[in-house]
DNA sequence: AGCAAAATACGATATAATTCGTAAAAGAAC
DNA sequence: GTTCTTTTACGAATTATATCGTATTTTGCT
């Protein structure tokens, strides 16, 4: 059995991963420009997180193309689902509906948002 | 205006917060045992981190009697909400939806949580 | 081929977080 | 009041994270 076990992206990382989900696939350069718009940071910075990650399996990366190519190795829903883990376990005494009932009353939602936990809800109750 | 800025736990500070806001006090022995059920430490590194913690203003204490006595500096509520926050933005594309969807679908609520989402689903909705 | 521009590799530094050993101080027990 | 135990203070080492400068490599252009 294989236990491709955990990585915990640190919060740059995170960043970084956010670009490449979103994406898909992006080279440094496409990477960079878009943390600019809300960091500062230069450019050989990221290049070594991005490299940094490679080595830990975060991300792979196409190298046989003249700017290396790279792509998200870990799933997105995968991280949400450690990162929300440990936050309930953490600052929420173990009740996900703690999570939930503070994540609706401090960020709003529109009413197709409402209508789709509704649905959800729904389901749930079924069981 | 005085802008007490956030200060944004680290994760080993905030296994110690945890537990400051369910006793409300405690002093360092205290904190230390409660912790060592869960993780390996020395003792004198959870004096560390909590004086660290003190140094930051995280957390206050008396030290007037023999063993100093320990108490959260900052609240939980705000604590959760600026944690939440960041998650939203960097791990659901600002979506607090998809978190309550990913919190809900992946961990599980009994029947009495659910109506209690329930609830606020309905005072949300009225308005 | 030769040159300029862009991209990568690599090492070094800085800063933050964590850990713990040791010494000093404070209390408790006798 | 001396000794033993507990607690605190402090410094140092270790590890993780982030940042960047410089050198090398690759590519595109003429």
């Amino acid at each position: 059995m294989v236990t491709t076990k955990y990585i915990k992206p640190t919060e740059s990382e995170l960043e970084i991963l956010r670009i490449l989900w979103e994406r898909n696939t992006a080279s440094v350069r496409e990477v960079h420009e878009e943390l600019s718009k809300t960091k500062e940071a230069g450019y050989t910075t990221t290049l070594k997180l991005m490299q940094i990650m490679h080595e830990k399996g975060l991300v792979g990366r196409d190298d046989s193309v003249k700017s290396h190519i790279y792509h998200p190795e870990v799933s997105r829903e995968k991280t949400q689902k450690h990162l929300i883990g440990k936050m309930i376990t953490t600052l929420f005494g173990g009740s996900p509906t703690e999570l939930v009932l503070h994540a609706l009353g401090n960020h709003k939602a529109s009413p197709e948002e409402l209508d789709e936990i509704q649905r959800l809800l729904n389901n749930l109750k079924k069981q």
